[in-house]
DNA sequence: GGCATATAGTTGTTTATGCAACTAAACAAA
DNA sequence: TTTGTTTAGTTGCATAAACAACTATATGCC
């Protein structure tokens, strides 16, 4: 992909990702009209528990593209609101396994209904072939830099 | 767009930009290999004074999607490593124009060379024609959710 | 001129990120 | 068993984001 190809203003909103931003916004808008009090990197931990619950906090790592300290403090926070507890591992004492209150559980309908809600609010107008795509150059990327 | 088009797992990339924020870390890696001391986010303020010098905060507000706030500290910080000056505009004196210091202005051949070579590697393998509906896609996102 | 309103920018607070340095447990090799 | 290495998680520090409340200047209207 040769240099040329581009020009400089369309450069910018691919390394800006103004997209995402610009959707991570109005969930986070979204969760607060609903009166749920929660950011949006919180959901992102807690939407993997909802998958899986009792993760490591190396597991979340992972999942969601931060680091240790992000998760270690994304955790402490989400104990502090009563969502999530600490287990230490009895197979790996050095383990956290992560796991959800039952007010974090009771969160899982509600909020997965608003981030559909907030994407289809993102993509109308979009086709399913052009999302398709989409992804797949996201996914690209992602694989070039990892 | 009906809900049923997304797999949940689907849904969470679009939302959290992993593959934006893939790039932001490799383009600060990138500067930092070249011994230039900026976060990309001071960066994303200095491409576009390298564009046009002596913007006004509310400008540059406008231009990198970011709030007043954000542009007061990222100017602040800007002005402490003395990439820029803030003058204050003699039409209008409640707006700063930000002007580019000698230093600032030297940066731009090199940082706008790292910024296309991150780019590259990023787009790696990536069409011409899957980068111009990615594209597409993201900027009709942002204008849904504008 | 004087008052209401809009606009430009700043400050305070909470949350999150990235990096480096750290502790503690597990594991591997001699 | 002791020594060195890897892995899991925490803490400290600087930077940045979002939101609300604030100051100061400009503008529009009577």
């Amino acid at each position: 992909m040769p240099n040329n190809q581009f020009k400089k203003g369309e450069l910018y909103s691919f390394i800006t990702g103004k997209a995402s931003t610009a959707i991570g916004r109005r969930l986070q808008k979204n969760f607060k009209q609903a009166n749920i009090e929660i950011t949006i990197e919180q959901w992102s931990v807690l939407y993997h528990l909802w998958k899986e619950d009792g993760l490591s906090q190396q597991q979340l790592c992972d999942a969601t593209f931060r680091d240790k300290p992000s998760i270690t403090r994304l955790v402490d926070n989400l104990e502090k609101i009563k969502l999530v507890n600490r287990t230490s591992s009895k197979d790996d004492r050095r383990m956290n396994l992560i796991v959800l209150t039952d007010t974090g559980k009771e969160l899982e309908q509600v909020c997965m209904g608003i981030a559909n809600t907030t994407l289809n609010e993102a993509l109308e107008g979009v086709t399913h072939g052009q999302i398709e795509i989409a992804k797949e150059v996201l996914q690209m990327v992602y694989e070039n830099l990892k």
